[in-house]
DNA sequence: CTGGTGACAGTTTTT
DNA sequence: CTGTCACCAG
C-alpha cells in the first residue's frame, strides 16, 4: 500500500497500530509529523474510517494547516469532515455548538491576554484593590494556572493571604467575563471539560463520534488538555499521542511533560513506539544534543542516530562582548555564503531572550545585509489591529465591554475618563449593559431636541458625543447583516475616522496602515461565506491564530528568533548566541531544579534544529541593564564533550594541568546549586536599622547576592540586598 | 484631552 | 539602559 511505502519500520508500526492506545516518543527530526499525517491517511484510505470519526489535535494553527495540506497531497482529496485544529479551536467549536448548556451564548467573544489583563484590572478596581500589591500580571497567572488545572473560581483554595485575594479577583473576573459574554483562552479548555462532566449525554455524543483521536506535541499538554483527551477517548476510541519529553519547553504556561508518564500509567497496555532515527542532523550534532540533555533526570533515555554520518565538529566561540558576538555571527555567515557553503536563508540565529535581537539586528543593518526577524510583536497584538478588531467584535457582540472600552475614544472623540465613568455609573444604575445605555441615551436626546435635561445627569457636551458614538455603533451593527467582513471593515475604517486617525503622515502611521491592509487581505478570505457566518468565523479564527506574518520562507536571508520559536523548525546552519550563565540558562532557573531542566531542554531544542553546522557562541562580557559584567560561559557548553568541538581537544592538551584546572574552575564552575543560600523567605518578620520592622514579601538570589523585598510598617515597600542591609530576623 | 515626566521592572508565550 | 505605565499639569 503506497501510504506505507516511504516509512521506516518504527514509523510504519506507529501508523498501523490502530487498535488501542499508542504512545509515540519521537526524537527531533524523526518524522513525527509524517507519522501523524500518514496515520490519518492510513485510517481513511487503508481502514475505511470515515474522516468524520477522526480528530487530530495540533499545537499551532500552522501545524494544522500544514497537516491538512499534506493529507490533501497524500490522498488527492480534501478531508472536509475531519476534525483538525488546536485544542483551543476544537474546544471553541464544541462550546459554540453546545452553548445552550453554558452561561454564554454561541457568539461569545474570545479574550486574549491583553483583554484578560484589562478585565483583571477592572476586577481589581471593583474590589478596591491596589495594583501595586496585586499585580494584574501575577493575578492573571494565578487564574490561568488554576484554570489549566481545572480549578474553577468556586473551588479555588488559597494557601496564602495573597492567594485569598487572588481568589476573590478570580471570582469577580469570571463574573465580568460572563457579563461580557466572553471566554478567555483557558476557559475554552476548562469549560469544555466541565461541560462533559456536567452533561454525560453530551460527552457520550462526542465519544461516539471520535473513534480515533490523535494528539501531537503531547509533552506540551496541560492538565485540562490531558483530561479532555482522556474523557473524549473514553473506553472505545483509539488514542494516539506523539511527543518528546526532551522538547517540553512550555512548563511556564502550564504544560506538563509528565502527561507522557501519566499516559503510560493510565493506559498500561498502550503500545510504545520509539522513533530514534533522525533524518535531520549529523551524528555529531545529535551527540552534542544527547550530551546536554543527558544531565536531566526526568526523562526516558533515547538513542538518537542518523545515517547522515559524523559531519563536522561544532564550533564554540567566545566573543568579547555582545556587539562583537553579533559581528562574529554576521561575518561567519558572510564567509559561509561567500565560499558557497550555504545560502543566507539557510542560517538561523537563536537566542534566549527577545532583548538580544537588537544588537544582532544592528550588526546586520550595519553590514547592509537583510535578515528576517520572527515575531517580536505579534501581528494580532499590534495596537491598530486590536483596535479595528475591537470594532468588529463590538459589532458582533454588543455586550463586549472590553472591546467597547478599547475603542470608545479611539480615535479621540471627546469621551474622556470622566464621561466614561458617568456613563458606566448610569448603566449600572439602570442595570443594563453599557451599549444598551448608550442607545437609550441617544433615543432620549432625539426625543428631547429642545435641550431639556436628560435622565442621565451628564453635561450636554458629553451627551452629544456619546449620542454620536451610539449612532455610529448603531449604524455599524445595522450594516452587519448586509455586508461582507471586508466591506464592514472598510465601513468601520471610514465612518469611525480610524483610517484618517492612523494615517497621520508619519512613517510609523504608514506602517500601521500597512498592517491594517494586511488585515483586509485576511478578511478577503471570508468573502464567499454568508455575512453572519463570515463575521463569526473571521473573529474566531483571528482570535485563535497567532501570527499571519509567520516568517516568509521565500526570502533568502538569515532568520533571527528565540529558541522557543525555533521549535519545530530546522536549518542547515544554526548559531546559538548568549550561552552564558544567567542568560542561558536564565538566572531565574538557578534556584529551581525543574526550571533548570527546562532550560536544558530548551538548549536541546536549539541544538537539534541544526542539520549540518552548529555554533555555540558566548561573550566575555555583556552589558545588561546598562551595566557591563564579566560573564561566565554556560554550563551547557561545558557539558559538550571536547572531541565534538572544533579545536577543543588540541587546546585542552596545550594547557598545562594546573591551568586546565584553573580554567575549569573559573569558566565552568556551575555544577551545584546557587552559591548564595537564601536566608529570608516570604512571611519572615525582619528589622532594619533605619526602616524599622516589616515583613518579607519576596526573596530571590540575584547574581552573588540575595535580594529581599520587604514591606516596612513605616517606610513601605523596599528592595534590599541581604549582604548590605543587615536585616535582623525577628520570628524565631 | 493631550503630552510630558517619573517610577519601575526587566524570560520564554504554539492558544 | 530600555520600554511601559500611571499620573499630573497645561
Amino acid at each position: 500500500m503506497d501510504i506505507l511505502k516511504d516509512l521506516n519500520p518504527a514509523q510504519r508500526e506507529a501508523v498501523q497500530a490502530t487498535e488501542g492506545p499508542v504512545l509515540v516518543l519521537a526524537g527531533p527530526g524523526s518524522g513525527k509529523t509524517r507519522v501523524l499525517t500518514h496515520r490519518v491517511a492510513y485510517l481513511v484510505r487503508g481502514c475505511g474510517v470515515d474522516p468524520y470519526n477522526v480528530m487530530a489535535v495540533t499545537f499551532t494553527n500552522k501545524a494544522a494547516q500544514e497537516m491538512m495540506g499534506r493529507l490533501h497531497h497524500l490522498l488527492g482529496q480534501r478531508l472536509r469532515r475531519l476534525t483538525i485544529g488546536t485544542f483551543h479551536a476544537i474546544c471553541s467549536r464544541i462550546l459554540r455548538r453546545e452553548a445552550k448548556h453554558l452561561d454564554v451564548t454561541s457568539d461569545f467573544a474570545i479574550y486574549d491576554q491583553s483583554d484578560q489583563l484589562g478585565l483583571v484590572r477592572q476586577a481589581l478596581q471593583d474590589l478596591n484593590l491596589d495594583e501595586k500589591m496585586y499585580r494584574p500580571q501575577a493575578i492573571l497567572a494565578t487564574i490561568s494556572k488554576a484554570k489549566n488545572e481545572l480549578i474553577g473560581s468556586e473551588s479555588f483554595e488559597p494557601q496564602t493571604y495573597w492567594q485569598e485575594v487572588a481568589g476573590r479577583v478570580y471570582t469577580r473576573y469570571q463574573e465580568l467575563l460572563l457579563a461580557n459574554n466572553a471566554q478567555d483562552f483557558d476557559d475554552l479548555l476548562m469549560n469544555a471539560v466541565h461541560l462533559f462532566t456536567r452533561h454525560p449525554d453530551v460527552l457520550a455524543k462526542y465519544q461516539r463520534r471520535y473513534l480515533h483521536i490523535l494528539v501531537d506535541e503531547f509533552q506540551d499538554t496541560n492538565t485540562a488538555q490531558y483530561v479532555l483527551v482522556k474523557r473524549l477517548a473514553g473506553e472505545n476510541s483509539s488514542l494516539f499521542a506523539v511527543g518528546d519529553e526532551d522538547q517540553s519547553i512550555y512548563a511556564f504556561r502550564g504544560a506538563d511533560f509528565r502527561n507522557v508518564h501519566r499516559f503510560r500509567n493510565d493506559y498500561p497496555d498502550a503500545r510504545l513506539v520509539l522513533l530514534e532515527q533522525s533524518y535531520r542532523s549529523t551524528q555529531t550534532i545529535l551527540d552534542v544534543a544527547k550530551a546536554v540533555i543527558s544531565y536531566n533526570i526526568h526523562r526516558t533515555p533515547k538513542d538518537l542516530r542518523t545515517e547522515k554520518g559524523q559531519g563536522l565538529p561544532i564550533v564554540a566561540h567566545e566573543a568579547y562582548n555582545e556587539q562583537e558576538e553579533a559581528q562574529y555571527v554576521v561575518d561567519e555567515i558572510a564567509h559561509l555564503v561567500a565560499e558557497g557553503t550555504c545560502r543566507p536563508g539557510d542560517c538561523a540565529i537563536m537566542y534566549r531572550t527577545n532583548a538580544q535581537s537588537r544588537v544582532l539586528e544592528d550588526a546586520f543593518v550595519r553590514a547592509g545585509l537583510p535578515y528576517k526577524l520572527v515575531g517580536a510583536t505579534r501581528f494580532y497584538a499590534r495596537r491598530e489591529i486590536k483596535d479595528v478588531l475591537a470594532y468588529l467584535r463590538l459589532v458582533h457582540n454588543s455586550h463586549d465591554s472590553v472591546s467597547l472600552a478599547r475603542i470608545i475614544n479611539v480615535p479621540p472623540r471627546g469621551i474622556g475618563p470622566k464621561t466614561r465613568s458617568a456613563l458606566e455609573r448610569w448603566a449600572d444604575d439602570l442595570k443594563v449593559p453599557i451599549y444598551t445605555a448608550l442607545q437609550m441615551l441617544r433615543e432620549e436626546i432625539e426625543g428631547s431636541r429642545g435641550g431639556e435635561e436628560v435622565t442621565a445627569c451628564l453635561p450636554s457636551y458629553a451627551c452629544n458625543v456619546l449620542a454620536d458614538f451610539a449612532e455610529l455603533l448603531g449604524e455599524l451593527i445595522a450594516a452587519r447583516e448586509k455586508l461582507s467582513v471586508l466591506e464592514l471593515l472598510d465601513l468601520i475604517l471610514d465612518k469611525s475616522g480610524y483610517s484618517a486617525y492612523i494615517r497621520d503622515g508619519t512613517e510609523e502611521g504608514e506602517d500601521r496602515w500597512n498592517n491594517i491592509l494586511e488585515l483586509r487581505t485576511v478578511a478577503r478570505e471570508y468573502l464567499d461565506l454568508p455575512p453572519e457566518a463570515a463575521l463569526t468565523t473571521f473573529l474566531e479564527e483571528v482570535a485563535l491564530v497567532s501570527d499571519v506574518d509567520s516568517f516568509d520562507e521565500a526570502v533568502n536571508a538569515p532568520t533571527l528568533l528565540t529558541l522557543h520559536m525555533a521549535k519545530g523548525l530546522e536549518f542547515p546552519v544554526v548559531f546559538m548566541v548568549g550561552l552564558e550563565e544567567g542568560l542561558f540558562p536564565h538566572s531565574r532557573s538557578f534556584n529551581d531544579p525543574e526550571a533548570m531542566e527546562e532550560e536544558r531542554r530548551l538548549c536541546y531544542v536549539g541544538i537539534t534544529r541544526a542539520k549540518e553546522r552548529l555554533y555555540l557562541v558566548h561573550t566575555f562580557r555583556r552589558t545588561m541593564y546598562g551595566e557591563s559584567q564579566v560573564s561566565v560561559p554556560s554550563r551547557f557548553i561545558a557539558d559538550v564533550p571536547d572531541h565534538l568541538i572544533a579545536g577543543r581537544e588540541e587546546a585542552q592538551a596545550a594547557l598545562g594541568e594546573e591551568e586546565r584546572r584553573y580554567r575549569w574552575q573559573v569558566q565552568w564552575p556551575v555544577t551545584s546549586g546557587p552559591a548564595v543560600t537564601v536566608q529570608f523567605e516570604t512571611g519572615d518578620r525582619v528589622r532594619h536599622r533605619l526602616f524599622g520592622e516589616g515583613i518579607v514579601i519576596e526573596s530571590k538570589v540575584t547574581g552573588a547576592d540575595e535580594e529581599v523585598t520587604v514591606a516596612f510598617e513605616e517606610e513601605g515597600i523596599k528592595r534590599l540586598l541581604a549582604s548590605f542591609a543587615k536585616l535582623e530576623k525577628l520570628n524565631g
